[in-house]
DNA sequence: GTCTATATTATGATAGAC
DNA sequence: GTCTATCATAATATAGAC
């Protein structure tokens, strides 16, 4: 009995060997992706090091390795986390919108999106990585996550451009400029509150970057109320 | 006489032994140079390796820190030749427009920029690496040229927005939004290539973009000619 | 599951021949 | 100025003790 049994933990219950056996397991390969994000996210994929993403963690680079089999094993682990958090933020949302009008839908997921970009710069700034060059992972995230996100919202901006409540233009493309438009003053953060003197994370700011950014994009309707041709 | 003078260059001239010894010199240290700001781009500081870099010049690698001592040095003077190129790619710009109205300078300005842009891939990810955390770096980059670029068109905002020729709000929250409207689809030129079927750098979509960015930013003249007050 | 070696490769940097 | 040879370090990954 000499280190193993006295860390931490005081579930003393011998009697059941198959149960519960890998909490412990669970916590350190949630610490690891934790901060692999970070490090993927900061230094790109190869600038990363397990290393340094263990002892972020506080563990032993090996279990890098033993958790996830190697490193990149560990960045699809990484980025599958960040698509099912980014996924759960919107399903939740759309779910409770069945039924409301398109105009409203896309303003409320946009406005979601401004706050889970502000929250999550690490969520982007592994997307860009990805993104900037043909590869096999942007392959895997185009056909199995990004196609579908995108023409569900294309879908809904071109019935908001319909009523004319949304500038004009391809909705892909409209869609690039706004995803740049929200999120690159979060990508450059350093940068920004150096120029400007303030945090483009503060509460404040981004309630009035959600602002400035929808009005860019968002039109008044038509004062003639319904009224068609 | 060994194998000093065998090479290729056929200026004959031994009697003038200091006069322009360094051609083959300044071309090595252009390619590398060029290839440094293609890794860098990519891979960011650390994920860039010299050696790699000297593979892309088809040099040897001990010639980068022979002409520029090591990997920093290599990464400032590359960042710098970028610096330089945008520099140069306004100030022409800037000096043919003395006297024109604030509205046009900024739109012809914003438009360089696009072009600038969908050209120089390499600018803007080297920019966004430095950018992203706080860094000595950084520091030089803000005070030694961001600061200045960044007030000179907030200058030419706000003379726009008194016209009510261009979108209201703070001059360099909008330099933001505009600054990730225009280059976030071109960083993810690979991305969007899969996503809408057509590359972002083609000079039609270029076209196309700047003129839906450019609408989305400023706003038409106001109808009563010129009636003030 | 976790830790201590250790093998293997890649990288930044230097010294010296040509 | 360029190349070959070499060093010291850091990285990914594996093997085996506990």
């Amino acid at each position: 009995m000499g280190g193993r049994v006295a860390s931490k933990a005081v579930r003393s219950d011998p009697a059941a060997p198959t149960r519960a056996p890998q909490q412990r397991s669970i916590d350190t390969q949630q610490k690891i992706l934790d901060a692999a994000v970070i490090h993927f996210a900061r230094s790109g994929y190869e600038g990363a090091s397990t290393r340094a993403i263990a002892a972020e963690a506080g563990l032993q680079h090996t279990l890098v390795t033993y958790h996830f089999k190697n490193k990149e094993g560990l960045w699809r682990a990484a980025i599958s986390s960040l698509l099912a958090e980014h996924r759960a933020a919107f399903e939740a949302r759309l779910t409770g919108l069945r039924g409301v009008d398109a105009v409203t839908k896309l303003r409320l997921m946009n406005e979601d999106f401004i706050e889970f970009s502000a929250a999550n710069q690490s969520f982007h700034r592994m997307m860009s990585h990805v993104a900037s060059s043909p590869s096999g992972q942007l392959d895997w995230l185009v056909e199995d996550y990004l196609s579908d996100t995108f023409e569900a919202r294309a879908e809904l901006i071109r019935a908001a451009q319909a009523e004319k409540r949304y500038v004009a233009g391809d909705p892909y493309h409209l869609q690039y400029l706004f995803i740049g438009a929200v999120t690159r003053i979060f990508m450059l953060a350093a940068e920004v509150e150096k120029i400007m003197g303030r945090s483009p994370l503060d509460p404040a700011f981004v309630a009035e970057h959600t602002k400035v950014c929808l009005s860019l994009f968002f039109r008044d309707p038509p004062l003639e109320a319904a009224a068609p041709r």
